[in-house]
DNA sequence: CTTGCTCCTCTAGCGGCTAGAGATAGTAAC
DNA sequence: GTTACTATCTCTAGCCGCTAGAGGAGCAAG
């Protein structure tokens, strides 16, 4: 058994330490082995699974979604059409993220290009926040 | 003056009661005048201000970047520079932002495709989520 | 045996609200 | 005038996903 400190598994996984003991404390991780000295342990199993959470969040999962997606990894044998709807959810999700974001840079694009560099009196910027008509798509 | 309460200033500008209250905790918006029951009086530019707050919070600027943006609107004679600063460096974020965001919506798509809706044993979506080493991109 | 690092637990804070309790004000109908 | 109803008031606590800091204990090297 080759078990790893915190420090270890913090600078295996990338998740910071703190980091890590919250996913204790909020049940993702299992309660895990301790040394005589009450140090934390972490097993090559518990390390994959801290692999999982930390690519799962990079991927914008919440913690919720994590929760179930490590349930069902658990479970090799069930069907992953549960697995499939919780991505394919994020994936909308993250699509329409794009949508908006999109347009607010169109937005944001025009309010910058607009300065001529003057008084705040006929500043583009200021102007534009300050009237929603201006807007070129008012759907935000 | 014909000043309105908190519920007809939320209807107008979009924003909730209680973030109106918030925002002026926080003091976005000036101490109010008050009916003799203490309710809270809108004026046209106090409508304004929150509208232009609104605006700003829909574009993703902070409450930090807005309490500057609305000092800077108050004072009509300045440069404009600031403004404009601000406004760019909310642009370059969005820009990352919309990178980041796609990269992750073509790992997650390529996660999606590969399902064969079978059991989790062999599920794309799980298997990836296991090994960050899958990812096209390995940057997130 | 001391120095210096890592680790422990615990509590509080971040941003930007949101939700709820319990009290008061205002309005409309009877 | 009373009742019923809604809107508003203040205050505190909670949301997510951490992050920061206090105050203490374990442990290896010199």
């Amino acid at each position: 058994m080759t078990e790893v400190s915190i420090g270890e598994a913090a600078r295996h996984s990338g998740v910071k330490v703190p980091t890590i003991r919250y996913y204790e404390q909020i049940g993702l991780l299992p309660a895990l082995s301790r040394t005589d000295g009450n140090r934390r342990l972490y097993a090559a199993s518990d390390l994959r699974r801290l692999g999982f959470i930390r690519h799962a969040r990079e991927l914008g999962f919440d913690i919720e979604a994590i929760r179930t997606l490590l349930t069902l990894q658990d479970d090799t044998s069930q069907s992953c059409a549960s697995a499939n709807a919780i991505a394919k959810a994020r994936l909308t999700d993250v699509d329409l993220h794009i949508r908006s974001l999109t347009a607010l840079k169109a937005e944001l694009a025009r309010m910058v290009e607009g300065c001529r560099h003057g008084r705040i009196a006929e500043c583009r910027v200021i102007e534009v926040l300050a009237d929603h008509g201006e807007c070129a798509e008012p759907h935000h």
